[in-house]
DNA sequence: GCCGTTTTCGGCCCGACTGTTTTCAGTCG
């Protein structure tokens, strides 16, 4: 029973209660503790152990309980007694693009409906459209739902969305009509995967805009088209909606549709409070009775913050997990910007199993306006990657003391470290000797073999790398593959202990199908003490670009320049390896 | 079911769009 588990129940119990009608804030309140439970770091049973379940915002004393008891038992009473009181295959109804609760229990209460072939065989048959508020374009919707549903992914990768949707805001930015466009939403925040794409634009004309965006090349199918808003099917398979509101509203609109839902209902809250209401137009006063009053902001976001008493939180911040609090304390953190970036600390060359040779790497890292860069091939085991035997690992040194040495004869300050992706074996000991990995500027290591071990085991294994004293950074911690493979079972909390101890930097692995360490994790981490290593991982030079989501994830987590072992200076970096290897080697 | 610089009770964000309606409910974000 790990966290994701009692995120599912706690999903699922506000699913159900809103299926059997039950009170709205009761189902928000559910929602709102699996929203909490989700962005959580750590284990729930050591946080139970320490602060207590009560601490973390939106669990009270009713659902401390309740969660107390999934932990323990590995059921939830209430959950079980309200499952059996609807079919089992109801709730997944529910993913079915425009089935919502109401439509759910009437079509069960009704005709009998349990899952989502009965729903598709009734709708063909035209069985729904004499139930109330149903007709004959209700059925056509939920059929076009149902085959939407089938297609699967609900998300898609950051790394896959954010091309499109800056390709999009360039387009329409060319239209002489149009006065400012962004996207926002997720992918404003960059969060490491993304349902729909929403893309703001400010108009005199909105009509112009709407029909130059429903004929643009990404776009495959038009879903719904109103005076303010137009909603389509992205060819990579991804709902987009474009929003067009006047200048005067751009800021209000842009905060409103950058999200998330829990940041800008805190929000409203807060405005209530402040006698102030926030729409996508404007923040207003508001009157005695309970109205839309004076404007008081909208054109801009940093108007928009500052009329409710805060300065600008930064899009990725905006989770609802205490950015507000921070920033109204003045104490929010001066993320880190990918300009601080100096370096790339993993990649690989044709040495293994990337695509290109050292010096393209450095070319592009150069033209990236990095001061250096380290080459870290695999290990001799990663034999699939071509990993490298001592000898070539040796041979390979050569190449890059005589690259840095032309370097250093045409006046370039870059320099080339050597390093490598080191294996941690089945064993947990290291892949080269000791003298080998003295040998490397920098020394990082990967779990890449043995997934199926258990946890106990993983961590042992990840553990014993880090107590070594001989690896300065661990690479991708976890092993997760986003929307493909779950990491694999770890002890995170216990890694990011003994980083914190023995001064071994973890990384944020800035492959966009990874992100790994994830923004929680980097929270946790930073929280910890331990310093993070921001790298692309890049097999092909066209990789290095990769930096910002890692940078994104980080900034995601909180992190600041300082806390990222990629600012620094080469010859900063040089003492740290340098220093911990004396206390910890 | 949660929460508290008006509250331990009585609040709890806000609007666009669709389809089925004669003024609104449901869904979505």
């Amino acid at each position: 029973m790990d966290n994701s588990d009692v995120v599912r129940i706690l999903d699922q119990t506000a699913d159900l209660l809103e299926i059997l009608d039950e009170d709205v804030f009761k189902v928000r309140s559910y929602r709102r503790a699996a929203e909490s439970v989700r962005g959580l770091a750590q284990d729930l049973s050591s946080i139970r152990e320490g602060e207590g379940l009560q601490s973390i915002p939106g669990i009270g004393k009713s659902l401390a309980g309740k969660i107390a008891e999934l932990l323990d038992t590995g059921r939830m009473g209430y959950h079980e007694e309200l499952k059996a009181q609807v079919p089992e295959g109801l709730p997944t109804m529910l993913r079915v693009p425009g089935m919502g609760p109401k439509k759910v229990a009437l079509v069960w209460k009704e005709r009998g409906i349990r899952d989502v072939d009965e729903l598709e065989a009734a709708a063909q048959a035209g069985e729904l459209r004499d139930l109330k508020g149903m007709g004959a374009k209700t059925e056509e919707k939920i059929l076009k739902g149902i085959g939407l549903y089938r297609q699967g992914a609900e998300r898609a990768l950051l790394g896959d969305v954010l091309p499109v949707a800056e390709r999009i805001v360039e387009e329409l930015r060319r239209l002489p009509e149009t006065i400012e466009v962004a996207y926002a939403g997720s992918t404003r925040r960059m969060k490491e995967t993304v349902g729909d794409l929403d893309v703001l634009a400010t108009s005199q004309a909105p009509e112009v805009v709407m029909e130059a965006f429903r004929a643009l090349p990404d776009i495959r199918e038009i879903i719904l088209a109103g005076d303010t808003k137009t909603s389509a099917l992205l060819d990579i398979g991804r709902q987009v909606d474009l929003r067009v509101v006047l200048p005067e509203s751009f800021g209000a609109a842009l905060q409103y549709f950058t999200g998330s839902q829990a940041h800008n209902i805190a929000l409203r809250e807060r405005a209530r409070k402040m006698g102030l209401t926030v729409n996508e137009y404007a923040v207003s006063k508001l009157t005695e009775s309970g109205e839309e009053g004076e404007r008081v902001a909208g054109a801009t976001e940093e108007e928009v913050y500052a009329a409710l008493g805060l300065p600008l939180i930064p899009p990725e911040l905006r989770e609802d997990h205490g950015e507000i609090r921070a920033a109204e304390a003045g104490e929010l953190p001066a993320l880190l910007e990918l300009a601080d970036i100096r370096c790339d600390l993993q990649m690989h060359s044709e040495w293994s199993d990337g695509s290109h040779p050292i010096a393209q790497m450095a070319e592009a890292c150069m033209a990236l306006g990095y001061e250096y860069m380290a080459i870290s091939d695999h290990s001799q085991s990663l034999q699939v990657a071509r990993g490298l035997q001592p000898g070539r690992l040796a041979a390979q040194r050569v190449e890059i003391d005589e690259l840095n040495a032309t370097l250093a004869d045409t006046g370039s300050s870059f320099r080339v470290l050597a390093s490598c992706e080191v294996d941690i074996l089945s064993d947990g000991s290291l892949d080269y000797t000791a003298e080998q990995l003295a040998g490397l500027d920098i020394v990082l290591a990967s779990l890449h073999q043995g997934f199926t071990d258990d946890r106990a085991r993983m961590t042992n294994r990840a553990l014993k790398a880090i107590t070594s004293g001989r690896i300065d950074v661990l690479c991708h911690p976890t092993g997760r593959l986003l929307l493909a493979r779950e990491g694999y079972p770890i002890d995170i909390e216990a890694i990011i202990e003994a980083a914190a101890e023995h001064d071994v930097a973890l990384e944020v692995n800035a492959f966009p199908e990874r992100l790994d360490l994830c923004d929680t994790h980097v929270r946790l981490a930073i929280e910890r003490g331990v310093k993070i290593s921001i790298n692309t991982d890049a097999h092909r030079a066209e990789h290095l670009g990769f930096m910002r989501y890692g940078v994104a994830t980080a900034r995601r987590g909180w992190a600041t320049r300082d806390d990222v072992i990629n600012t620094w200076p080469r010859e900063t970096l040089m003492d740290w390896v340098r220093s911990r290897r004396e206390r910890f080697g």
